[in-house]
DNA sequence: CCCTGATTCGC
DNA sequence: GCGAATCAGG
């Protein structure tokens, strides 16, 4: 089974998209082999579309209207011998949500509310639990550091503290500098 | 070359 | 309806 458009699935769609999350980005969290592609194909089925451009200010690639080009290129070429075929995107074992950095063993997880479809875009998104299991859920406090509220902004961002060791001879050679 | 969404069309 | 292939652009 790979996948069927669910309402969940196509719930969490919505959400995301209208978050103004990529395509890529989307198919990457709904898992199940779903591609950007899929995604995309499947947005405009819906007829969501065109929302806020999230990254790349595509003004003629978003806004812009194509004056439905009549394909410049052919559907299909029977190609006697492809010496290459093309390359397909091989299917992730457990792709699941992105995972930041290991958190670190002092982090109490008690919120764990908001589920993928009530995450809203300025609540956290740091992941708890298992994602595939079905009582995964975000954290969901106001996200003030990126996407991740305070606490957890320490722990995704870790900031390149070096411990000890080089420090030192780095501070004294810099002195130099 | 990476990414983005848009479109077409065979299935 | 679905999504790979492709296009067009940042």
């Amino acid at each position: 089974m790979t996948a069927g458009w669910t309402e969940d699935r196509v719930g969490a769609l919505k959400k995301l998209w209208l978050e103004g999350q990529s395509a890529s980005q989307i198919a990457k969290q709904l898992g199940g082999g779903v591609t950007r592609n899929a995604v995309i194909g499947k947005v405009h089925r819906l007829g969501l579309s065109g929302r806020a451009t999230p990254s790349q200010p595509a003004r003629t690639t978003t806004t812009a209207f194509r004056p439905a080009k009549t394909r410049t290129t052919p559907p299909k070429q029977d190609y006697g011998q492809p010496s290459a075929p093309r390359r397909i995107e091989a299917v992730q074992p457990r792709p699941t949500a992105p995972v930041p950095p290991t958190p670190l063993p002092v982090v109490v997880e008690q919120p764990g509310t908001a589920t993928v479809l009530t995450l809203g875009a300025h609540m956290c998104k740091w992941p708890i639990g298992d994602p595939s299991s079905r009582e995964f859920s975000f954290c969901g406090r106001r996200a003030s550091e990126g996407v991740y509220c305070g606490e957890h902004a320490r722990v995704a961002y870790q900031p390149a503290v070096k411990k000890n060791g080089t420090s030192e001879l780095t501070r004294s050679l810099r002195r130099y500098i």
